[in-house]
RNA sequence: GCCCCGUUCGUCUAGUGGCCUAGGACAUGGCCCUCUCAAGGCCAAAACACGGGUUCGAUUCCCGUACGGGGUACCA
């Protein structure tokens, strides 16, 4: 039980779920499944302007779908104020932390005159503790300053290796402002000591923010936790992923029709490789082969066309009856079937997403393909399938003819009676089965590609197959001219 | 500027000194299957940033350069 791991995701809310929040969060949770640990979620909210309850309850939806459960919280850091300022009081009592009595506009002068070359003097390193303490006893205002010892700091990153800093590079740091607030690099360390947190699992850009973080452990007198940090996501220009290069946050991808399992697959082989050549994973198969030492170190494009891909493949891996749920209110919503008839009409509607589910790489472009089946007619006849397909508006009309009237007498009305009428007419016709069916096919749905044209058939129903045989013919007629 | 981190096909990656004529996947092109489409199968094209070392031998180890990224806040 001691060694048990424990982990945490720890987002500010700031902005929604974005795509390299969500991976840090699965990393976390894969490694917390992998070994039997535990998953703590804390809101790191200590910044109250830009943080907001709205973002806040975002991300938890955002972790929700993609079934990133946590074990603990969700906490606020908010909420452990007193404890961040006991750890501040205790940090000045021991020394390992003074009162800065230099002001904002005296820091900022200071910054600008220097420009980058700009590091904190220490004006307030040397005064004794007995002025300082009488200073903020008379109301003096003051920031509390971390005092970094000299020397180097180090760690063994689990996907870095030995990092080091000279201390000498490290400034002495605020960690409680003049409000009586904490500074971030405070708070995370108070809370994740409290926490009992053993493996900070965070991205990359933390990197700078580890050896203040490890330097306070130890003035603290707490267990340094192992650290692991994870490559950033990029933009397909290379630049760290933002806004402008379309689709960030989580939610976006859950509209736009991606599967979480799929998202979550599709993460996890972005600075992870599970060794060996399968990709196409479910959560399980994840969790049970991650491990933090096949994480990488390079920085990786987010490449769309892959999760797409990916999400067809887990489109194709799910059964009907889960798919249905999430195709259903998209053709709700399009105004293609009421509510009511997904349920009166579920069995034919599993049919037929069963039939379009190898044939979509999202749920919307599923949606789409089924659209054809569920209007009364062929909304548009595509131009060059016609063109190649009705060439001989004369033959193709007596053909159709054939397969109308062979339909009628199919009974019972399965796609093995259809494909036996179809044949048929064929060979009447005395053409090869593909002359019959891509005209009738430009018929039916008005194009040349669709799931194979005895399915079509049965999927329109009787009725609804002669209807559409009746106005190709009509639409032949005109065609053929006066 | 300073401090860190990184660099294998267009993209995600395998590779831990000889097994590499550098493997897989996405995307691209071709072929097969086939009533079309999709899926699937097969094939093709496509990469070790550069320069020095170390070594009998470097994609792999070391140093430098270049390029990219992160940090350098009383943001997180």
């Amino acid at each position: 039980m001691s060694d048990q791991i424990r982990v945490r995701f720890a987002p500010s809310p700031t902005g929604y779920l974005h795509v390299g929040g969500a991976r840090t969060a699965l990393f976390n949770w894969l490694l917390a499944r992998r070994t039997g640990g535990v998953f703590v979620l804390r809101i790191e909210d200590t910044d109250r302007e830009r943080s907001s309850g709205e973002m806040t309850q975002a991300i938890l939806d955002g972790m929700t779908w993609l079934g990133l459960t946590w074990d603990e919280g969700p906490f606020h850091q908010a909420d452990g104020l007193d404890r961040h300022k006991g750890d501040v009081a205790r940090l000045l009592e021991q020394d390992a932390a003074y009162r800065c009595f230099c002001t904002p506009e005296e820091l900022n002068a200071k910054r600008e005159q220097l420009k980058e070359e700009y590091r904190y003097d220490r004006a307030c390193y040397h005064i004794p503790r007995d002025e300082s303490e009488r200073r903020a006893a008379a109301g003096e205002p003051f920031a509390v300053r971390f005092r970094v010892p000299e020397g180097e700091t180090a760690w063994d990153d689990e996907v870095h290796g030995d990092t080091r800093f000279r201390n000498e590079s490290i400034d002495d740091f605020i960690v409680l402002r003049t409000d009586g607030t904490p500074i971030y690099n405070l708070a995370v360390v108070s809370d994740d000591i409290h926490m009992r947190i053993t493996h900070v699992i965070r991205g990359d850009d933390h990197i700078a923010n580890t050896p203040k973080q490890i330097l306070l452990y130890q003035a603290m007198g707490a267990a340094v936790p192992r650290f692991a940090h994870l490559p950033m996501i990029l933009g397909p220009d290379g630049k760290r992923l933002s806004k402008r290069h379309g689709a960030t946050a989580v939610g976006q991808y859950a509209e736009q029709g991606i599967l979480p399992q799929a998202m979550n697959n599709f993460l996890a082989l972005l600075g992870w490789n599970p060794g060996g050549d399968v990709e196409v994973m479910g959560m399980d198969e994840l969790a049970e082969r991650f491990s933090l030492e096949r994480v990488n170190k390079k920085s990786a494009v987010f490449d769309t066309a892959k999760l797409e891909w990916m999400n067809g493949q887990h489109i194709a891996l799910t059964p009907a009856e889960e798919l249905l749920p999430l195709v259903a209110p998209v053709l709700v919503r399009d105004g293609l079937i009421a509510e009511a008839e997904v349920d009166t009409r579920r069995e034919w509607l599993l049919r037929l997403v069963e039939e379009l589910k190898i044939r979509g790489r999202t749920i919307h472009e599923i949606a789409g393909h089924a659209r054809t089946y569920l209007v009364d007619e062929v909304e548009e006849y595509d131009e060059a399938s016609v063109a190649k397909h009705w060439k001989n508006a004369a033959d193709v009309d007596q053909r159709l003819a054939d397969v109308r009237e062979g339909l009628s007498g199919v009974d019972p009305w399965t796609p093995e009676g259809i494909d036996a009428a179809l044949r048929a007419a064929a060979d009447k016709a005395g053409v090869g089965f593909g002359k019959l069916a891509q005209p009738l096919r430009v018929a039916l749905v008005g194009q040349a590609a669709s799931p194979g044209i005895d399915f079509v058939v049965h999927t329109l129903g009787r009725e609804g197959a002669l209807r559409r045989i009746d106005r190709a013919r009509e639409k032949l007629a005109a065609m053929q001219g006066p």
